[in-house]
DNA sequence: AAAGACCGCTTGTAGTCTACAACCGGTTCT
DNA sequence: AGAACCGGTTGTAGACTACAAGCGGTCTTT
C-alpha cells in the first residue's frame, strides 16, 4: 500500500502528494468554494472530475491527511470533508501558483479575478484566510472584527461573472 | 495535438501544465542543478527518471514554451536547454512548494537546505535569484556586485551533505 | 405513505500514460 | 582503434484515467 519516497526532497515528496491534476483542484474547491460533500465536489466542479477518480483522490488525500470525513449531523448518509492544518497551510502555494498561471496562461477573467486579488492581498491576506479556514474546518475562532476574505473572494468572482469590467 | 482546456482557472490552467510527477522536477535539476543537456538530467536525477518519460516531458515543456532547445557550441550532437522567462517566474512556486514540502513531509535535511535558505531569504532572494537566471539561460547581464543565490543554495548543499549540522 | 430525488460511492470497459530495459546511429575522448 | 558518451526510440507490461451505468440506503415532496 504504501511506497517508498523517489527522495527526500521537498518538492519531490510535495509532488507525490499533490502531483496530479486533481487533487489541487478537490482542494481548491473545497478551499474557495466551500464544498463540504462528496456530490457537491462531484456535480459543481468546473473541470467535471469523475466519481471513481474523486473517490479515489479524497481516499489518498484522507491518508495523506490533508483532509477528514466526519457524518453530518441532521444528514445521516452525508459526511462533511474538511481541510486538516496542512491543507490549510497550501494557500499561499495556491496563490503563488494561481499568480503564476494568471500571468503565462490563457485564463478567464471571471475565474482568475480571486487569483487576482489573492496577489494583491500578499501574505497579509493569506493568513487572514487562513485563520478563516481554521474556523470552518478545524473550529479554531478566529480574531474578532476581521472581514471574511471567502466572502470578498465570492463576491467579487460574482461581481466580474455577472458584469464584466470593460 | 491541442486538446481543450477543462477550465479557465488559473489553478487548473497551472495543473495542465505542470500537474504531473516529473516536469517539475525536470525544472528543479535546470533550475537548481544547472543541469543543461539531456543525459545530465537523465543519469543526475535524484529521483532516476526514465529516458522516455524525460524525452516526453521535455518535448511537452518545450511545446508549452517553458524551455527551448539550442545546439551546443563546440559539441555537435549536444543540446543545450534553457529555462524561459515564464519558467524562470516558477521560482516562487518552487520556493512555496518546498517551504510546504519541508514543514509537513519527510524530507531528508540535505535535500532541504535549499527550501530552507530560500524560504528564509524570502522574495528579495527570489527575485535576485531569477535575476541569475536570466543571466544563465536567457544570456541578460544582472546587476553588478550581486552575490550569487546558485553558489550559495549549492555550497549550502555541498556543506550540509559532508557535515551535517550537530 | 408512496414516489422520486439525492447520498456516497462501486463496477465495467476502453483508452492513455508510466516504468523499465534494451537498443540505435553518430560523435567525442583516450 | 576502441570505448565511452550523445540524444533519443522501441517494445512490453502494468498502472492510471475517463466515461457511463448502477447500487442500497436516505431524505424530501406530495
Amino acid at each position: 500500500m504504501s511506497e517508498a519516497h523517489r527522495s527526500g526532497c521537498p518538492i519531490n515528496l510535495s509532488l507525490e502528494v499533490i502531483g496530479d491534476k486533481w487533487s489541487l483542484l478537490i482542494i481548491r474547491d473545497i478551499m474557495f468554494g466551500n464544498r463540504r460533500h462528496f456530490r457537491a465536489l462531484l456535480t459543481q466542479s468546473e473541470e467535471g472530475i469523475a466519481s471513481n477518480i474523486l473517490a479515489d483522490r479524497m481516499a489518498k488525500l484522507t491518508q495523506q491527511g490533508l483532509i477528514t470525513s466526519a457524518p453530518d449531523p441532521g444528514h445521516k448518509q452525508r459526511v462533511r470533508v474538511s481541510l486538516t492544518e496542512p491543507a490549510i497551510q497550501l494557500v499561499p502555494v495556491m496563490a503563488v501558483l494561481g499568480a503564476w498561471g494568471r500571468r503565462h496562461l490563457p485564463v478567464t477573467p471571471d475565474l482568475a479575478i480571486r487569483a487576482e486579488l489573492l496577489e494583491e492581498g500578499g501574505p497579509a491576506m493569506w493568513e487572514a484566510f487562513m485563520d478563516e479556514l481554521r474556523e470552518l474546518h478545524l473550529g479554531v475562532p478566529r480574531p474578532a472584527g476581521t472581514a471574511s476574505v471567502l466572502e470578498g473572494l465570492t463576491a467579487a468572482y460574482l461581481a466580474r461573472k455577472e458584469a464584466p469590467p470593460g
